[in-house]
Order: C-alpha cells, then sequence, then structure tokens
DNA sequence: ATTATCTATAGATCTATAGATAATGC
DNA sequence: ATTATCTATAGATCTATAGATAATGC
C-alpha cells in the first residue's frame, strides 16, 4: 500500500516546475480545492484552466492528467455538497422514534451548517447559470432528492398533513428557498458563528412551515 | 418632438444587415433586453459580446456605439431591479398611517413580485460572482439601502422592537435571505401563478419576523 | 453633413493536444 | 519502463478599434 499521496516519500514522475510545501493532497484533490475556491469567488466560466491548474502548483496542461476539463471538477464538486446532506436525509426519514417536526429542524440545521461550515460558498455554485446544463443532470437529480426528503418530512407534520399536494409544494418551495437563500446572505457577514447562523435558520425553517 | 425610437418613421443611417420586423425599442434598450435574457440565462462571464449584439439585431461591433461593453450592461441591469423596490420601500417607510407589519408584507410581496414577474429572472443576476466586483458598487450601494428599509421596517414592529442589535440584523438576514432565495427557486416552478407565489412568500416573512 | 451601421482585423486570450523530459522502479 | 510533469503550440475564440458605407437632412 505504502503511503499514496501523503507524506514526504519522492514522488515518480518529472518534478512540478514551481516547487511548493506539499500540499497533503493528491493531485486531483489539489486541483478540486483550487477550483472550489476559484468558482466561487470568480465564477465559473470567468476561471479558466491555467488559472485552477497554477493554483493547484501545477502547469495548465499538466490538468488534463486529471481530469478532462473544467466541467468535470465542477460536477464533482457540485455533487459532493449535496451528498452529504442527502445521506443525513435519508437516514432521518428512516428514524421513525423522532417526530418529524425535530427531523425536519435536524436537516435544516445540518444542511445549512454543511453548506456553510466549509472554507468556501460551495453553496453559491448551485446558482451559477451555467449549471442548468444537460451536463450536470447527476447533480440535479440528487438535488432533487433531498428536496424530496424535505417535502415528505415536512408532509409528516401535523401542520404539514393538512395541506392540499399544491399547497404542500408551495411550503417546500419556500423552505428550500429559505436554505438557499440564507447561504447566500451568509456571505456578506461571514463573522457570525456558523453554529448560531444554523440554528436560527432552522427555528426559521419551522416557523415558515407553520410548526 | 417627433417620434423617437417608436413608430415606422425610417431613421437615419446605414440599415441593419439582418433585417427584423421593428421591435419599438430604443438600440440601447434592445441591448439590454438581449443582454437580460442571455445573462440569465447563460450568465454573465459566457455570454459574449457578439451573442448580445446579434440577439438585439446589430453586428458585434455596433453595440460599442450605445456601450462600452458587456459591464455597462450588467450594471444597468443590475441597477433597474433594485431602483423601484427601493422606491416603494422609501414610501412605505414615511407611510406612518399603516401598522409597520403590514407596511412590511407589502414591501415583501411587492418584491417577490417585481422580480420574479419580470420576462427574466433579473434576481438572479444579484448572485453572478462578477457582480462583487468593484465596478458594481452603485449596485451594492443600492441593495444595501433596500435591506436597511427592511431591518427599518422589522425593527419597527411589535416583535422587532424586543430585538438587540444583533438579533435584529440576524433576522434582517433570514427575511431578506428568504426573498431572495425563493426568487431563484421560482425559477423551478414558473407555472405558479406570481401573485400567489409572492403573497405566499410575505406570508412566510412574517412568519419568520416573528409577527 | 450627419448618423447608424457595416466589414475587417489586430491583439489578446483560452483550451486541448503533441511531444520532450526528469524523476523513480526494476 | 513507467510515470508525472513540463514546454510549445495550433486552432478557436473574443473584444475593441479603424475605416468604409448607406441611409436621411439641409
Amino acid at each position: 500500500m505504502g503511503t499514496p499521496g501523503g507524506g514526504g516519500g519522492r514522488r515518480v514522475g518529472r518534478p512540478r516546475a514551481a516547487q511548493r510545501p506539499d500540499s497533503g493532497l493528491q493531485p486531483r484533490d489539489e486541483l478540486l480545492a483550487a477550483a472550489a475556491e476559484l468558482f466561487t469567488t470568480r465564477g465559473y466560466a470567468a476561471t479558466t484552466t491555467r488559472a485552477v491548474a497554477e493554483r493547484a502548483g501545477m502547469r495548465q496542461a499538466s490538468m488534463y492528467h486529471y481530469v478532462s476539463g473544467k466541467e468535470e471538477l465542477l460536477a464533482e464538486l457540485l455533487e459532493s455538497t449535496v451528498t452529504p446532506s442527502l445521506a443525513y436525509a435519508r437516514q432521518l426519514l428512516a428514524d421513525d422514534a423522532t417526530p418529524p417536526e425535530g427531523r425536519l429542524w435536524e436537516l435544516c440545521r445540518t444542511d445549512v451548517e454543511l453548506l456553510c461550515g466549509g472554507p468556501h460558498n460551495l453553496g453559491g455554485l448551485y446558482l451559477l447559470p451555467e449549471v442548468r446544463a444537460e451536463r450536470f443532470a447527476g447533480f440535479h437529480a440528487v438535488r432533487a432528492e433531498l428536496k424530496d426528503a424535505y417535502r415528505q418530512l415536512l408532509a409528516g407534520t401535523a401542520a404539514g398533513s393538512a395541506l392540499a399536494k399544491n399547497e404542500l409544494d408551495l411550503r417546500t418551495d419556500l423552505l428550500f428557498g429559505l436554505i438557499e437563500g440564507v447561504i447566500l446572505v451568509h456571505r456578506s457577514d461571514p463573522e457570525r458563528p456558523v453554529s448560531v447562523f444554523a440554528e436560527a435558520t432552522a427555528d426559521a425553517a419551522l416557523r415558515i412551515a407553520g410548526v
């Protein structure tokens, strides 16, 4: 096995031109980290492959050894942001010991925490217009599943079970809109502790839900 | 005065290469309309000056007769989306005959209506990462003023007057986040009538506010 | 004469490939 | 021999300017 990527063991292949302290990450992850930073701050289309590669510590052309291009980086980043939320949502859906209100609150809190907690505002990636492209259908599918988990939990609450289908859809949209909108607003005041913010958002979400 | 722009009166200058039925708009407005559509659907950076000009019915180079470049188009579109909301917000702030709760509800409703009501999702422009650039400071100033109007109205309510400053700021962020987030979610179900959606959002906003 | 437009293009990118090179591994 | 990287670059853009042209106005 050895120590793949990490540690100080010398690596095979031509050395990089710009020597930098070992990040400890695998080259592909260095690219993903660089892309996360640049896509969120400058936008996807405005970020060049050169900028990503260079920030990751390699030359532009070397990037193609690990990924097929910018799109692949974006697709992977997008999925990596929803997947943990979805996994948690599924766990909550299965947990029939806790009342739905409490589970919905937990999902909201965790979602905000996950999205605002990372080093970059990855939640902001959802909103890039480029993301609507067919290429990112995988991400959209996962996100739709997450939204459906919100709907199911909402439908399980006392307030939610009284709603007609189109009213339930409307509430779900408002709820989901709050969570995603709040992630953006968070960048206007990043000083506020994320945990406080996440709990306040979850409280607000339940008030919207009518609980 | 004559008929500036509109009507069938023949226009001075070399005719356009691609003849199209008269849009009735002035050339600069044709450019703005084209930019609104393209920026919202494809994103700012991904939209070329050629695409904008051609959609407006002129050749790429002719665009420079009316605007200095893409940035000017974006700056103008951004300001044109907040300005009406801000004007209305000021009017509401001055109206001391109506209770603050009612005025806050009206502001929320109108804001959603204005942003979702237009032909394109101009609210989505706020979120383009490019918009953070210094070039758009004017827009940010106007938007900050609008947010402050929300804060003032919220502070005037019974629930709001009980809050400490940092709690008031937090609520304001949640409120504002709901409004802006909801505008995005709206594009996931554009069939729903805007008026219904706007009222539901205003209701939700007041529930968040704690009214 | 004035104006709105056009065509043409220089200069500056940016992406993705081809082929060379400098390490380790056997 | 294998691998990870490099350098170099072709081809495809995209922006912004220069200068020509085809209308109306006087």
